[in-house]
RNA sequence: GGGCGCAUAGCUCAGCCGGUUAGAGCGCGUGCCUCACAUGCACGAGGUCAGAGGUUCAAGUCCUCUUGCGCCCACCA
């Protein structure tokens, strides 16, 4: 092995250890029945997907626990793959072809796929080669992408399925609908923003029987009288929507519009005779107290149109256009109609008051445009049933939530849980297998000649038989006639699949479901799912479902939920915001395991992530002190000189003869183990970095390796122990280390074992594990240390606390009153207990070695000695003649002028404080900073004083 | 309108079952290139643990309320 350089160099490891880990198969699982599994499935990032640090941090949590279960001799497999992304993949496509002055209307269905196909084969991947880059131990062979041949498999196998157990539907419904993508929407998707908007008031002329309408007489007054009224006035966001008004609605016990009830308004500019109705579903304290109802574009006028079996007017396209209305604004865009609108209303005196009105509106998830709700007739899936199975299994524990408090989010979603509608009108994604006969009917044919169609009807739900009677066929396979009427003339219905509904079969699709696979037998169901809290309803709470449906098991028995990485302000790292730090630049600049090293600590258990580009040198600092100390322990240990093979049980036989120092930082190790270890069964992952940290920097670094140079001078013994005890401190820390920071542990870990000669124990040695592997020689399948009670040592720490806090105390002195590096002073040490004395007696060298001391003396009882610094720690005097070390004379002058210039700013800053000006009419900040300064000059002139006075003395 | 989270050093955050003197990193001050490391070493300054009440021998930690910030869900047009 070639000697270290002074400074870790992440770029001339990284990529070479991946290779090689790769290339030893390390990273693979197969089904072994001797041992248990571990299994993980990938959250799969869509194939658009660039690396950002909501990954970094995703991956970097589920590398570490397969790594830590790895080692723990657990058979452990993370499943890696991408996900197809409908309308974000789609859309990306599409814009490429903007370039090109297409649409993807102008290619055709088939060949705009194509596109998609070769855009995926040519780019799907990169996210992938990221997720290498940051080490994921990911069993490469297994990649899958939800629209495989065997995912989409699977996706077909449950549609069908469920249909058969009539939980799948189709039917009129107010979806979400996106005008810029053309496609519903699920409610996930379509997240509700806060928006500045306008709440319009609208006066409908009542109908007087026989006669025309009459216009509002006083339309420019807010609150004319009731008698003098001949008009509702409604309120609404949406002023477009009153072309597709059918009813106004009030409330039952509302006195206001009691006489009207079953009376008729009319819609103006339409001249459209609407009914008033009551419903108590109309709060008659908000804006008039009167509702229009447009049951074709609100969720809740869709309700009240069911109930009171009011007529359904689509008035608008697909592209969010007018349309069957009439003519000024038919075929006008939706915004510009409500501008229109409300000039015309103006003009003719149909116009109330507008108000300032903040609302929530509906955006697309994917293109940000508010969304339309909107009558469509689409595929649905029955949730309720579905729920009942996965609500019990987080109830009863069968799944846990890590933290917890994610169980109620959970259950209050799943307990309220609505159908899902499931069908997107994009191409890219899976074909729905329906098929429909044109033979048998056309009623629930095409879906465009289902818009603008004025009906009389309720809409309904087609229910299965009636589909199947009107010639829908629901079949894995494509159906050559219909088994109806025996019809050839089939047609696949246009639709797609919301992209989830591949990715809730994620975690056994992977595994060959439906096939029955070995794979499926002994990795399913998978272990832990280590996922966002954005997710949970999308994909996580869907996952459990399908497990029961699908495989009558749950998918994990865990989920830990990871917090959102945000940048210092707390808002969410995203593109929009410009306020990005990129992975794959910190990567190069600082390293990977700098970049683990960093997420891992700023995450305390499912909070959230605040990263500033910092902070990653924190981390880069970490990993180069550990190549460092690596460089000193394998300096110590020349190579040939000695063996220290099998040192770790020696260390255990030979125990009692071993140093204080040597004895403690054992005890530390052993400490440090278990801590660890349990912080990695709790998902405790900063908590565990941190205990590695100030393990080795404090503990080791600063104190044991320093204690080692002096050791390493002693007898050929103590030379021999110490390089053992170095060797194994070092080798099982950098196991310790390895799930958090892969790369730097397995590079020194290689140059330890070469050097040292140390036979390495390999976790689950027993044979099978290592031909299987065909290697026992890297780190990643290093068995996962085990604390030993033996060398848990609560003496050792005890003394070498008292040790630590009297050479801190010597040291803070010499730092005090400056004594320089190369003068050593004396040290008188006092204690009345004589198990104390011995142990500095037999300590002595250590004391002078670190705190730079000359000679130490220890007594029973101080000494009488003058001109002496003296300080008593932990019982213990500690008295240091410092008489000629140090020029009192300047030292004493040094310390008088810096009294005196305190004095001075203590006296003005008190008059100034006095100062009945300054305090009330400086800002009250300022006040308070002048006081907490002058508190600190004066806690700093008390030192200097006493320092003064030492000096003097002596 | 419901639900959840967070308020601890100048900054960003730890602090698990309530238990001695509340920690870390960064930043700041002083002195050091001491033969593993200046991506470093030593020493130091800096905290009414948001506010109020309660439980307890004991509260940063548990309970209640208040204030401020953030997030999620929800059909007030």
């Amino acid at each position: 092995m070639p000697e270290l350089p002074p400074q870790y160099n992440p770029k001339d490891v990284e990529e070479a250890r991946y290779q090689w880990w790769e290339s030893q198969g390390l990273f693979r699982a197969e089904p072994d029945p001797s041992r248990k599994p571990y299994t993980i499935v990938i959250p799969p990032p869509n194939v658009t997907g660039i690396l950002h640090m909501g990954h970094a941090l995703n991956n970097t949590i589920q590398d570490i626990l397969i790594r830590f279960k790895r080692m723990q001799g657990f058979n452990a497999l993370w499943v890696p793959g991408t996900d197809h992304a409908g309308i974000a993949t789609q859309n990306v496509v599409e814009k490429a072809l903007a370039k090109e002055g297409k649409r993807r209307q102008d290619l055709g269905r088939d060949a705009f796929i194509k596109r998609v196909w070769e855009w995926k084969e040519q780019y799907g991947n990169t996210i992938l080669y990221q997720l290498k880059r940051l080490g994921s131990s990911c069993d490469w062979r297994r990649t899958r992408f939800t629209m495989d041949e065997g995912l989409s498999e699977a996706v077909t196998e449950v549609f069908v399925r469920l249909h058969e157990k009539g939980l799948i539907y189709r039917g009129n419904y107010i979806i979400n609908w996106c005008p810029r993508c053309q496609t519903a929407l699920a409610d996930e998707e379509a997240p509700r923003e806060e928006t500045q908007g306008k709440l319009y008031y609208i006066r409908y002329p009542l109908e007087v029987p026989g006669s025309e309408f009459r216009v509002p007489s006083s339309p420019k007054t807010r609150n004319p009288k009731p008698e003098t009224r001949n008009y509702v006035e409604v309120a609404t966001t949406r002023p477009e929507t009153m072309l597709g008004d059918t009813a106004i609605a009030v409330h039952p016990k509302d006195k206001r519009y009691k006489g009207l009830i079953g009376k008729h308004a009319i819609l103006p500019l339409v001249n459209r005779k609407l009914p008033i109705i009551a419903d108590e579903a109309v709060d008659p304290k908000f804006g008039t107290g009167a509702v229009k109802v447009t049951p074709a574009h609100d969720p809740v006028d869709f309700q009240l149109g069911k109930k009171h079996a009011l007529e359904f007017l689509n008035v608008m396209t697909d592209d969010g256009r007018m349309t069957n209305v009439p003519k000024p604004y038919e075929g006008l865009d939706r915004f510009d109609c409500r501008s229109k609108l409300i000039v015309d209303l103006e003009q003719q005196g149909f116009l109330g008051p507008i108000d300032e009105h903040l609302h929530n509106v509906g955006h697309c998830y994917r293109c940000h445009t508010a969304i339309e709700p909107r009558l469509s007739l689409q595929w649905f899936v029955k949730m309720q049933p579905l729920a009942q199975p996965a609500i019990k299994a987080v109830k009863d524990g069968t799944i846990t939530f890590v933290p917890s408090r994610w169980t109620k989010v959970y259950l209050n979603w799943m307990e309220n849980i609505q159908d899902w509608c499931i069908s997107r009108q994009i191409w890219w994604g899976h074909r729905l297998p329906v098929y429909y006969c044109q033979a048998c009917a056309g009623q629930a044919g095409v879906r465009s000649s289902e818009f603008g169609v004025r009906s009389k009807t309720t809409p309904t739900n087609y229910e299965l038989r009636t589909m199947n009677k009107w010639g829908v066929i629901v079949s894995k396979t494509a159906p050559t006639k219909c088994p109806a009427c025996g019809g050839t003339d089939l047609r696949q219905d246009e639709d797609v699949l919301d992209t989830w509904f591949s990715s809730w079969l994620w975690p056994f699709s992977t595994l060959g479901w439906p096939k029955k696979t070995k794979d499926l037998e002994y990795f399913y169901p998978t272990s832990t799912l280590v996922t966002a809290q954005e997710i949970i309803f999308f994909w996580v709470a869907r996952m459990i479902m399908a497990g029961y449906v699908c495989m009558k098991q749950p998918p994990f028995a865990k989920v830990y939920i990871h917090g959102t990485v945000r940048d210092l302000t707390g808002k969410k790292m995203s593109k929009s915001l410009g306020n990005i730090i990129d992975p794959l630049e910190i990567i190069d600049q600082y390293g990977t395991d700098a970049l683990r090293y960093t997420l891992v600590t700023a995450t305390a258990i499912g909070q959230d992530v605040f990263l500033s580009e910092e902070r990653f040198a924190v981390g880069r600092n970490f990993a180069n002190k550990l190549w460092n100390a690596t460089r000193f322990v394998l300096s110590t240990v020349a190579s040939g000189e000695w063996r220290v093979a099998s040192a770790h049980s020696s260390l255990i036989t030979h125990h009692s003869s071993l140093t204080v120092p040597d004895r403690w930082i054992l005890s530390r190790l052993q400490r440090t183990i278990i801590r660890v270890t349990t912080s990695l069964d709790h998902f405790l992952f900063n908590d565990a970095a941190n205990a590695l940290y100030d393990f080795l920097w404090h503990d080791v670094c600063d104190w044991y390796l320093e204690i080692a140079k002096i050791q390493l001078n002693q007898t050929s013994d103590v030379r021999h122990q110490t390089s053992g005890v170095l060797v194994h401190v070092l080798e099982t820390s950098l196991r310790l280390l390895h799930p958090i920071m892969p790369f730097v542990t397995e590079e020194l870990w290689q140059h330890v074992r070469s050097v040292s000669g140390f036979e390495f124990q390999v976790s689950g040695s027993t044979g099978t594990r290592n031909s299987k592997l065909g290697t026992r020689n890297s780190i990643m399948v290093a068995e996962w240390p085990k604390a030993s009670k033996r060398m848990v040592d609560d003496e050792a720490e005890a003394l070498m606390e008292r040790l630590q806090a009297v050479v801190t105390a010597i040291r803070n002195t010499r730092a005090e009153l400056n004594v320089p590096l190369g003068s050593r002073p004396l040290v008188r040490l006092s204690s009345a207990k004589p198990s104390v004395r011995t142990f500095f007696e037999t300590h002595r060298a250590l004391l002078q070695a670190l705190a730079q001391t000359g000679e130490v003396s220890v007594d029973a009882t101080r000494r009488r000695e003058k001109h002496a610094a003296a300080m008593v720690v932990d019982g213990i005097e500690i008295l240091m003649p410092l008489a000629g070390l140090i020029d009192l004379k300047k030292e004493e002058a040094r310390l008088q002028q810096k009294i005196e210039e305190l004095n001075r700013y203590i006296s003005q800053t008190g008059v100034r404080l006095r100062d009945s000006q300054f305090v009330t009419k400086a800002p009250k900040d300022v006040v308070e900073d002048t006081k907490a300064r002058l508190a600190q000059a004066e806690e700093t002139h008390r030192k200097l004083s006493d320092l003064l006075a030492l000096v003097q003395s002596m």
